[in-house]
DNA sequence: GCAAGGTC
């Protein structure tokens, strides 16, 4: 019987046909690049054996001509229209070798992974073989682990591939391209209305099931720290001054077990007590082992984390080095949810492989020799990759690549060793009838962290005291201090909240913070070492515009994700059908896109009508500039440096000359567009161009690009 | 000119 075996990817392809055939299978090229098909013999099931892969999805959805172009209909008509499923153009000639191999074959088996997109890939891949033999017997392989024992089970006891799971992932797909495609031209089209900067076809304001939520987690941390406001505390602070072992005079600080109190008169009170008692009273020395625990293995997501934290580079450049480092053969797989080693994982050849590192070879080799410690569990498992661990030693790296390998490879070794020992004195100390502790901490063995210098843990020394020991504080004060601001959202953060949230995947993750980097949402802004996000003016709009709108379901945050992952749960289930899924999911958005056109179309002029009454004398600030070349506008004004966005599609580049204050008399109420409109009629009878400084008019465009003195002083201000 | 999910 010949036997056709598809993967999802040629890393999979690969690795099956090596352990199937014992090593001995011809390869032959395709027509796509990446692609090979792998032959040999499989007498376990008496077989012929040609394994090929796809790679990832094999074809996408599109709607049809009719709606394709974003005149061609309402926003609104997009959740009825059709959809078209289709094999993309760069995929041609994977199709075309899957119906060439098919043809050959009496039983297709199914490889790709064991998760649901996995399953729908598979039912793309027997569409299009069946086209080509339509009577062809279909099996899927299932496996938890590319481990040989594994891969000759599935090869033997093929089960049927999950269509309910199919379903799931068909729906998603055909939602997220519905409400993606309506919302955008939706908001796009009444954006560019009120507008004139965003005219330009480029700029598109998209929406997306998952950016929009990504968005709203920066602005939420940008209003929380923007509205904060400190409070003040009390706390009592409370010292000894005695001598260890090794320092002479240290200080010891006991901790108030209050911590901190915010009504005065309450810690003013209790202080009081304090000081009419002269002596403290040691009640209790508690002296324990305690342990830093090891880290847990390697997923994408954390590793996204930690490359932001602690390497630097942003979530989508490490994955895009880990992918490198993976083809390279110096990593496996990159983007795994699994936090967990399988049991019969081999880690002694791995660690064989580090021992020649000039950095921790030394390391590798203690562990080889006894000292391996079976890593830690996560929870998760997505039952096709292991965590992340270097497959090869890598000798000539450098930079950031050096510097992830480094990282992923420290981490694994970090797993393979033991947890750090210390040793805990706790020393709990009353005084008039307050109670304090002190503690001292000493690392006895270092262990893991001797590999992984990203965990730190510091022992500091504690004097010797005893149970019921007096002492005479050193200091007992009443001490104020007050509450500090919280700090920006880092990238770190976000991928922390999206995981938690379930918006995007591991794979996806980094491309949706990209997303809205990329559609001018957010900006990226380095303080020091650390890179965080805030929203644009345009990104605040849009989420506030949305909040605004009091829909009973924001579409800014998780939950509406969250519904749409369950209800995939639930046809994966087969307790709901597909079709009562988009049903039901479609009827619900459609109500929420009559509301918020509405609404939006409020918000936006609301945002406008604010600014000049009927009968207001207003003076608007003009910087006259001189028209040259092609470009945006930039100068000098009152010494300072002004960049003004592309101006009306033409583009300008203007050396501002002079500044003009402008007086308007406006006979209605004015919007700034209006007033904006106004000023561009006295522009075209001259020949240079006046342009109005970016006061209230750009509020939706970026105006942090303009230094903070020009926009107090180009407030339009009322006479 | 729209999405999110695979993958290269």
């Amino acid at each position: 019987m010949r036997v056709l075996c598809v993967a999802e990817k040629p890393s999979i392809s690969k690795s099956i046909s090596q352990i199937l055939s014992g090593g001995q299978f011809t390869t032959h090229a395709t027509r796509s690049q990446y692609i090979k098909n792998y032959e040999f013999d499989y007498p376990q099931t008496n077989s012929f054996y040609t394994v090929t892969c796809v790679s990832g999805h094999l074809t996408g959805c599109d709607f049809p001509e009719t709606h394709r172009k974003w005149n061609s209909c309402d926003a609104f008509e997009l959740f009825d229209a059709p959809v078209e499923i289709s094999v993309a153009g760069d995929k041609k000639s994977i199709e075309e070798n899957l119906l060439n191999q098919a043809r050959r074959a009496d039983m297709l088996m199914i490889w790709t992974d064991c998760d649901r997109e996995g399953e729908h890939i598979g039912l793309e891949i027997v569409r299009v073989c069946k086209r080509a033999k339509r009577n062809i017997v279909v099996k899927r392989a299932r496996f938890s682990a590319i481990i040989a024992q594994q891969i000759h089970h599935a090869a033997q006891r093929p089960v049927e591939l999950d269509r309910a799971q199919a379903d799931a992932v068909e729906a998603r797909i055909t939602l997220d391209l519905k409400v993606g495609a309506a919302f955008t031209r939706m908001q796009t089209q009444i954006l560019q209305n009120h507008f004139v900067q965003l005219a330009d076809t480029r700029s598109v304001v998209s929406y997306g099931p998952c950016q929009f939520p990504t968005l709203g987690f920066v602005v939420q941390k940008w209003n929380l720290v923007k509205s904060f406001v400190s409070e003040p505390f009390w706390y009592i602070f409370l010292s000894l001054t005695r001598n260890t072992s090794s320092t002479r005079g240290e200080d010891t600080v006991f901790t108030w077990k209050r911590g901190h109190l915010f009504a005065e008169d309450a810690a003013v009170s209790l202080y009081d007590f304090v000081l009419s008692d002269p002596l403290a009273r040691v009640i209790k020395v508690t002296k324990k082992g305690t342990k830093k625990w090891k880290p847990l293995p390697l997923t994408t997501v954390e590793l996204q984390k930690a490359g932001s934290r602690l390497l630097r580079l942003a979530p989508k450049k490490v994955l895009d080095i880990s992918e490198k480092l993976y083809q390279q053969g110096f990593l496996s797989y990159p983007r795994t949810e699994t936090d967990q080693f399988d049991p019969q994982f081999d880690f002694h050849t791995l660690l064989q492989k580090q021992t020649i590192d000039p950095a921790w070879g030394v390391f590798a080799t203690s562990l080889t020799d006894g000292g391996f410690s079976a890593p830690r569990k996560g929870k998760n498992n997505d039952k096709a990759h292991p965590p992340i661990h270097p497959t090869a030693h890598a000798a000539n790296l450098v930079g950031d690549e050096k510097k992830v390998y480094d990282f992923i490879t420290r981490r694994f070794l970090a797993c393979c060793s033991k947890d750090a020992e210390g040793w805990q004195t706790t020393v709990d100390v009353e005084c008039g009838e307050e109670f304090f502790y002190a503690t001292g901490l000493l690392v006895l063995e270092r262990n893991y962290l001797e590999v992984y210098p990203y965990d730190k843990w510091v022992g500091h020394e504690i004097p010797d005291f005893e149970e019921g020991e007096e002492f005479q504080p050193s200091v007992c004060e009443l001490r104020e201090g007050k509450t500090s601001k919280p700090s920006l959202l880092t990238e770190a953060d976000l991928v922390t909240l999206m995981d938690k949230n379930g918006i995007g995947t591991d794979a996806t993750i980094a491309q949706h913070i990209q997303t809205i980097i990329d559609r001018d949402y957010v900006i990226e802004k380095m303080e020091g070492n650390t890179k965080y996000l805030i929203p644009s003016k345009l990104g605040i709009g849009l989420i506030e515009g949305y909040d605004k709108i009091g829909l009973n379901k924001s579409l800014s945050k998780p939950q509406l994700r969250r519904e749409t992952e369950r209800s995939m749960v639930q046809v994966c289930e087969r307790t709901k059908s597909k079709a009562d899924m988009l049903e039901e999911t479609i009827v619900q958005y459609k109500e929420m896109f009559i509301i918020a056109r509405r609404e939006f179309e409020k918000v936006v002029s609301m945002e406008e009508t604010e600014k000049v009454g009927a009968g207001e004398v207003v003076v608007v600030m003009m910087a006259v500039m001189a028209v040259t070349e092609e470009g945006a506008a930039e100068g000098t004004l009152r010494g300072v440096e002004v960049e003004a966005p592309r101006h009306h599609g033409a583009e300008v580049v203007a050396h501002v000359e002079e500044v003009a204050e402008v007086l308007l008399w406006s006979p209605t109420p004015m919007t700034i567009s209006t007033l904006h409109r106004h000023q561009l009629h006295v522009v075209e009878r001259t020949k240079q161009r006046q342009v109005p400084i970016y006061a209230k008019l750009d509020l939706l465009i970026q105006p942090e690009k303009l230094p903070s003195p020009l926009q107090v002083d180009s407030q339009v201000c009322r006479i």
